[in-house]
DNA sequence: GGCGTTATTAAGTATATACATAATATCCGA
DNA sequence: TCGGATATTATGTATATACTTAATAACGCC
């Protein structure tokens, strides 16, 4: 948390105000559950307008310390949920940030009937065909992640003539077909022979697991399982 | 996303121009890296006050679809970042939120120096005493988490008093020990023997892992390694 | 007392205006 | 031509004001 700094470093402006009612909150001035004086009492005892006031709530709100509903008025949170969020970038991307160099190899590529548990999952047309693609990413030439991976072109205009050798899946996805939506999971999954394999480690190793779906309005656009090299952890500060 | 509905279901005011401005970066009217008008051109075009309009692509830049500068102007973001949020409630919270009872052993409890490794993460003073914690979370009385956990008790007054029994550790600690800060990480960890024994699986089974650590301001309130039972998934929408 | 209508309230949003700030662009002198 | 001072510019923030909306509270009727 931080913001518009004064002349000792603190924060000026709604920032300031914001730093101000936590602080009270994190002191038990204002308790969980109980209601903080309205924006326009704030306003007169911060010397400032209600609108700045709002702003400042607003990111407390946001944030997860405040709950505000019309009317009602404002109440610190009862179950203070902290979000942590991740960042979650190009896999290329992902391992320069940590210094090392990336490259990837395309290990198969073919297109073929969607599944009946894919068709379904993905809400596909029956018998609708894609494109299954399997890559393995790597870190300074060790194995990174296995991405796992089907697209439907329909969705995805173009991927079928791409290059994917030269650029991923992954990144063209990113760049050529936004999403509008999606769900993502993590979760940890023993290393099968085929996995093991392709990340040099021994079978029923733990590794981590992402599972991604994409979709562009009401249209599926992919669907991935990036299986880490075992050690791997996404961290994040909250 | 979403916002104030009009007549058809559309939203009104500024969450239609976040709306607007972000259909046409995804029909790549405003391509990858290229700036958007101004804030005053828009306002103009979109017949409304500059600060509507502010509103609307400082929300957009929250989200990563634009990259804001003073003076540079407004881009729109190069990588499209993604970011997925996580709402990391009370554990008990999680599990009825799942709609299954939640209950909970304290399984050790013992005040004990921090070891070197222990004061060294949580920049502890020489020889200070934690209280060390082991807990068993329990979903309709199967094992759900394995919580492995150091308090320091200066950082959260009452701690040694509360009756963690009762109220679970990380429930207590959420309630009485707000934190300022923390990091958090998420891996994969083969099951040792104990961990097998606590949460009723095979010795190696694949456990998906979580790590925090908590602060307020500069004391280290706590440092927690969850092990969740196999199959756990944490999933979200982006 | 129970129930539906109305009034009130506090947050949500919109607007015009003004000034601050951080980059960039420009200019000018050595 | 280089480097530093200066002007410019787009976003960032603050303000007063006004109106909207959702939820509660009050009211009055039966």
């Amino acid at each position: 948390m931080s913001g518009r700094q004064g002349p000792r470093g603190r924060p000026q402006g709604w920032q300031a105000i914001r730093d101000d009612v936590l602080a009270r909150i994190r002191a038990r001035e204002w308790p969980p559950g109980a209601p903080i004086p309205h924006e326009a009492d704030l306003a007169e005892a911060y010397g400032a307008a209600r609108a700045t006031v709002n702003r400042a709530l607003r990111a407390l709100a946001e944030a997860g310390w405040l709950d505000r509903r019309r009317k009602a008025g404002t109440r610190v949170a009862l179950n203070p949920v902290r979000r942590a969020t991740f960042d979650i970038p190009v896999i290329r991307l992902e391992v320069e940030g940590r210094g090392m160099t990336h490259a990837h190899r395309l290990l198969a590529r073919c297109e073929r009937p969607a599944t009946a548990a894919e068709a379904e999952r993905l809400a596909l047309p029956a018998g609708a065909t894609v494109l299954a693609l399997e890559t393995l990413h790597l870190a300074d030439d060790r194995p990174w992640a296995w991405e796992c991976r089907i697209v439907w072109p329909k969705a995805a205009p173009g991927v079928r003539e791409a290059d994917l050798t030269a650029i991923s899946v992954n990144e063209w996805l990113v760049r050529n077909a936004p999403f509008s939506h999606g769900s993502i999971a993590f979760s940890a999954v023993a290393a099968g022979h085929e996995a093991a394999g392709r990340l040099g480690c021994a079978p029923g190793a733990a590794l981590f697991a992402i599972d991604r779906t994409t979709w562009a309005g009401p249209d599926p656009i992919t669907e991935v399982r990036l299986l880490f090299a075992p050690g791997h952890v996404l961290s994040s500060t909250i």
